[in-house]
DNA sequence: CCGTATCCCTTACGATACTG
DNA sequence: CAGTATCGTAAGGGATACGG
């Protein structure tokens, strides 16, 4: 058996992104994805139309956000209002669910900008040691 | 120019994520991708050696495996510990920066492992409205 | 304005075989 | 054991055009 004193007090979840076949890693992929996570980002300041979404996240195209917000709509991380007036309106914004997700993405997202120069650094010493050989 | 008001509190980092040119895109990428992820969160409990890692992250290849960890190494988020024995014995662990970011973004992955039901609760609602039509 | 559909190219990825 | 090399397939993703 294992010393039960290493595992620290970890919960026997029914989920394991961990294992190949569990759903979670799917949701992970969602959530994680390039994409997926400019858009959770970018909707944590509130909701947003389409064109707008589209603008915020830099360098997407229509095809992958319309795909990444039904990705998202589907895992109940955002909730899609469309308002049958002429021009069409339609507004994306985070679930209850969905702003807990992005309240975490954001926090990795702005420690990674943030340590982003120790990043760099560490980048040049690698391809020093390599380039040189 | 934009009300200043509106612009809560955000501090002037020199890395922006939502652009499409900004280094931290990669890295972020590097984070969150669909392997990054698990090797940085299997490597969280302790050091691991190339195989045990292999085993943890259930389903990667040894080629994604290594490439991965060759882009987390150069990020200075993981440290490759090489002994010159034979067989050879090559330990990798987290560097401090990659602890950090392995804790955040284990809080991720609990997070969504735990709220797995509610995620597939709401795609059967979404697939229910759509998949009758 | 809000998308979907199509085309096409590139990259990611996995399987296998092989080297130190 | 710890990888690299090669190959073929599958998926990702951009551009454009078109429909509601």
């Amino acid at each position: 058996m294992d010393t039960a004193q290493e595992r620290t007090a970890e919960q026997e979840l029914p989920y394991n992104v961990f294992a190949k076949a569990c759903p979670s890693r799917g949701t992970l992929e969602h959530v994680t994805g390039r994409w997926g996570a400019l858009t959770l980002g970018a909707l944590s300041d509130g909701s947003l139309r389409f064109n707008e979404l589209r603008r915020r996240v830099d360098g997407v195209s229509e095809k992958m956000l319309s795909q990444t917000l039904h990705a998202l709509e589907r895992d109940g991380l955002v909730l899609r209002e469309a308002q049958p007036t002429n021009p069409p309106r339609v507004d994306y914004e985070l679930t209850p669910l969905g702003r807990e997700v992005a309240t975490r993405l954001l926090g990795l997202i702005h420690f990674v900008e943030g340590r982003m120069d120790d990043v760099l650094e560490a980048r040049e010493r690698y391809d020093a040691a390599r380039g040189g050989l």
